[in-house]
RNA sequence: GCCCACGUAGCUCAGGCGGUAGAGCACCUCCUUGGUAAGGAUGAGGUCACCAGUUCAAAUCUGGUCGUGGGCUCCA
């Protein structure tokens, strides 16, 4: 049978009998598997076909292995995309979304994925993104909601702010050639950093996420240890409080910086001598990029304000610069700078010729500021630091740090690399935010029962620097929930991240109307057991949707405070020449042309042999030839004729070639299911391929287990090429589905190999091999190896003095 | 620049707590065959990136060098 026929007929098959549908009350053995679910932009492309087909695998691997499956689909359906093409194709981005939600499903459904789509959710639903604006009044109640207003990333192409998770390289993480500007807006923020402890702490639980995507995260999370010391402008007696790792390093300070853009400028820049120097340079900084703030080869600048700072440890005085080199958003925006300790301090003092203080030495050795060429920035002993010298600093780290504590002016402190999660954006395609601001009020955010504020049907919106609901009156124009007064909506919608931060928990009970979903659902499912997606949302989805799981835990909608227990990166697909396909090259291949052309089975078996699913896959055309012939070779097998009654379970009562096939059987189950479940399946199918390169069509009419190589194959099989699977194991005359039966077992006992062949070595040489049992004893081996003219050659005329044996492994003859 | 992976046959990858270098694909040769861009049987192909060390024995362990990929990019 042709095997689109074969196809067509097997997912017809497992849609009537819904087989993919998750099981009400799947106890014990409940298997919560999930993919990154897809946005919906055209058609499914070949890397979802990947990451679904190894999601398909594991379901019906872990299907054949009795597990209670859920496994869900649905769409990240909001987006900047979805408004680009609709203004493109003049068409409005609902319609442009659900048109292609209807065309990737069909895809996937062609594909034969095992997916529940009665579980199918899409973001911009009104009824999933109702539960969205519910999650944002959770968190809004919790105080983990909050709007301030601070100098944020935009997206001068995007026409929106971005979080600093979508800044990539300074760019936009949608336009990789568009430097991110920065901009003071207020804007609604949720507060990561109140979780920061704890998302990093929790990493060490996540013993099945790689290392390599926890380091990601714990790197992105950025946790920092030391002090918080308060500082005091001279001249007004403002305090300016700084943070710093290092405050074994105080008495060094010589100058202080502060950047531009810190909330304490704000303030001082009015009582600042300097004040139209330091007005004119914070003007251009914000001119500047990121790009231009951060290049390499940038010198540091500043400008003095003329102002002076107290250090509160030796009440010197030292001039305030304001410096784009400090970042605005760490700490306190500002920081004591130790030239001869710390690398930009000291390029910053040389070019403004700044004092340079040691005030930290090499173990036996004493710096020379003059003589300096670059910071020392090493652990050493103290000096210049009253009575912390003689000191090994790192010591005094804690004995400054005691001292300025017991002095009210210094405290021990964690600073945190990660932001808050800037969740405003000035954009149409998305959930709206569920507040409202009075002017009596102030902030309010919509009730419960008022939910979802439903984004209102409009032709223009076109991006313009503010959120084009802004000025739509019919929306924006409402009463406010407390007092009844006329209010306003809030005008911006949810980064997309928040949509998808949850919607594993939507999954549980996608058709709830009173709830965003059960908790007994929860109860029963969380966490996800098996998550599979790229590892390029390691510091921004995957960040934010442990986040979202830690609240909901505290707010007590959740059992589990880690929503994932294993996570699985796949590799990237590229062309044959190594190249990311994406449209602008042409490169891209269509998996559901790969499925004409080829088959579903033959392209996926093909593409899980090309490399590992960790790897990046190159796709080459030819390596679908052999994945073809391989499962041509299995088809043509596997007859309806094999003899039913040709069954054994164990080797009892074969001999000869049906000993061997049964060892050979019983050895590739072994290495197929290890594989699978070590999720080598390139190499698993290259097992299915030994195989079928030692099993020959006259076995399966003379070997006395001509069925039960038949069938347990047809089982191997089912996990790579299902639907072939399917009609092989009716073929075979089972009624049930194959999915349905059981994953074979294999007889350990009959793995060994009777006799190995071993090395033979002369003095360390291999010089031939010998097959003798592998329990045979040392006399017997050497014995048998001096029967080899090439070894006895070797040994001719010495004498042999040493004999090393491992039975089973080498035999190495020392001979003088 | 810092951090993390990785470097094995033409290709994609196994192996690796030291003990004869493997698979599949591709390739060579032969056989079969009027549905053939098919089937079968054989075979060739590697100084395991490089250098040094430990050892009877190193692809495997240790140190260094080079190369590839990824993360971070002034986080005080």
């Amino acid at each position: 049978m042709p095997y689109q026929d074969i196809e067509k007929k097997w997912q017809s098959r497992w849609r009537d009998a819904a087989i993919f549908k998750t099981p009400d009350d799947p106890g014990e053995d409940k298997y919560y598997l999930m993919e990154m679910f897809a946005y919906p932009s055209g058609d499914v492309h070949i890397g979802h076909f990947r990451n679904y087909s190894i999601g398909d695998l594991v379901w019906r691997y872990m299907k054949m292995r009795g597990k209670n499956i859920m496994h869900p689909f649905g769409w990240d359906s909001f987006g900047l995309p979805a408004e680009q093409a609709a203004i493109k194709h003049k068409i409005h981005p609902g319609e442009w979304t659900e048109k292609n939600i209807a065309t990737g499903k069909s895809t996937l459904q062609a594909l034969g994925m095992s997916f529940d789509w009665d579980r199918e959710i899409a973001t911009s639903r009104p009824y999933y993104y109702k539960w969205t604006q519910w999650v944002f009044v959770q968190l809004y109640k919790m105080g983990l909601a909050y709007q301030k207003e601070a100098a944020v990333n935009w997206c001068p192409e995007c026409n929106t702010v971005l979080a600093n998770e979508q800044v990539v390289g300074g760019c936009c993480w949608r336009h990789d050639d568009t430097p991110v500007e920065r901009k003071f807006l207020k804007q609604w923020f949720f507060k990561t950093t109140a979780y920061a402890q704890r998302l990093l702490d929790d990493l060490d639980k996540l013993e099945h996420w790689s290392d390599a995507l926890k380091n990601i995260q714990r790197y992105w999370i950025g946790r920092s240890e030391g002090a918080n010391i308060k500082f005091f402008i001279a001249e007004t007696g403002d305090e300016l409080p700084i943070f710093t790792t290092r405050p074994d390093t105080v008495y060094g300070v010589t100058f202080m910086a502060i950047a531009p853009e810190a909330e304490l400028m704000k303030k001082l820049v009015e009582v600042c001598p300097n004040r139209e120097a330091v007005e004119n340079y914070i003007r251009e900084s914000s001119l500047k990029s990121e790009i231009e703030r951060v290049a390499e080869d940038r010198e540091k600048d500043g400008v003095p304000t003329g102002l002076h700072v107290r250090n509160p440890f030796n009440g010197e005085d030292v001039p305030l610069f304001v410096a784009d080199y400090v970042l605005a958003g760490y700490g306190s925006g500002a920081v004591m700078a130790v030239p001869a300790h710390d690398q930009r301090d000291f390029e910053f003092a040389r070019k403004y010729n700044i004092d340079i203080k040691v005030v930290i030495n090499p173990e036996g050795a004493i710096l020379d500021a003059d003589e300096m060429t670059e910071a020392f920035t090493e652990h050493g002993i103290m000096t210049n630091s009253a009575q912390f010298d003689d000191m090994p600093s790192e010591e005094a780290k804690s004995k400054i740090v005691d001292f300025g504590e017991e002095n009210g002016f210094a405290e021990r402190a964690i600073q945190f690399r990660l932001r808050d999660w800037l969740i405003s954006r000035q954009r149409y395609w998305g959930a709206p935010i569920p507040i409202i601001h009075c002017k009596t009020c102030g902030e309010v955010p919509v009730p419960e029962e008022s939910l979802p504020v439903v984004l209102p049907h409009v032709e223009d919106f076109l991006p313009k620097g503010r959120s084009p609901l802004a000025d739509v009156h019919e929306f924006i124009d409402t009463t406010c929930p407390k007092c009844g007064e006329p209010a306003r909506r809030d005008a911006d919608t949810m980064d997309t991240y928040v949509c998808s931060s949850w919607y594993e928990l939507r999954y549980l009970d996608p058709h709830n109307d009173s709830a965003p979903f059960d908790i007994e659902e929860a109860k029963k499912w969380m966490p996800v057991d098996f998550y599979i997606g790229g590892i390029e949302h390691a510091t921004s989805h995957l960040l934010y949707f442990r986040f979202i799981a830690k609240a909901l835990f505290d707010l007590g909608w959740l059992p589990v405070d880690e929503p994932v227990v294993k996570m699985f990166n796949h590799g990237m697909v590229c062309d044959e020449h190594g190249d990311k396909m994406s449209k602008s090259k042409g490169n891209v291949i269509s998996p559901i042309v790969l499925a004409k052309e080829h088959g579903v089975d033959v392209s996926r078996t093909a593409m899980l042999f090309f490399a590992p699913p960790g790897h990046e896959i190159s796709w080459n055309e030819d390596g679908m030839k052999g994945a073809e012939r391989f499962l041509r070779k299995v088809d043509n097998l596997i007859t309806a004729d094999i003899d039913r009654t040709a069954v054994a379970c164990s080797i009892d009562g074969l001999f000869e070639r049906d000993a061997e096939l049964f060892k050979a059987l019983n050895r590739t189950i072994k290495a197929v299911t290890d594989d699978i479940e070590g999720m080598a399946y390139n190499t698993a199918i290259a097992r299915l391929m030994e195989f079928m390169n030692i099993v020959t069509p006259e076995d399966m009419t003379n070997s006395r287990i001509a069925f039960t190589i038949a069938d347990s194959l047809t089982k191997l099989l089912a996990p790579f090429a299902p639907h072939l699977a399917e009609e092989l194991n009716e073929r075979l005359g089972h009624k049930d589905f194959v999915v349905n039966r059981e994953w074979p077992a294999f007889d350990e006992s009959v793995i060994a190999h009777d006799t190995v062949e071993i090395g033979v070595q002369v003095n360390g040489e291999v010089r031939g091999a010998r097959e003798i049992s592998p329990d045979a004893a040392q006399d017997e081996a050497v014995a048998s190896a001096l029967e080899v003219s090439n070894i006895a050659r070797n040994i001719e005329g010495k004498r042999i003095v040493k004999v090393i044996y491992v039975p089973g492994r080498i035999l190495n003859i020392i001979a003088k």
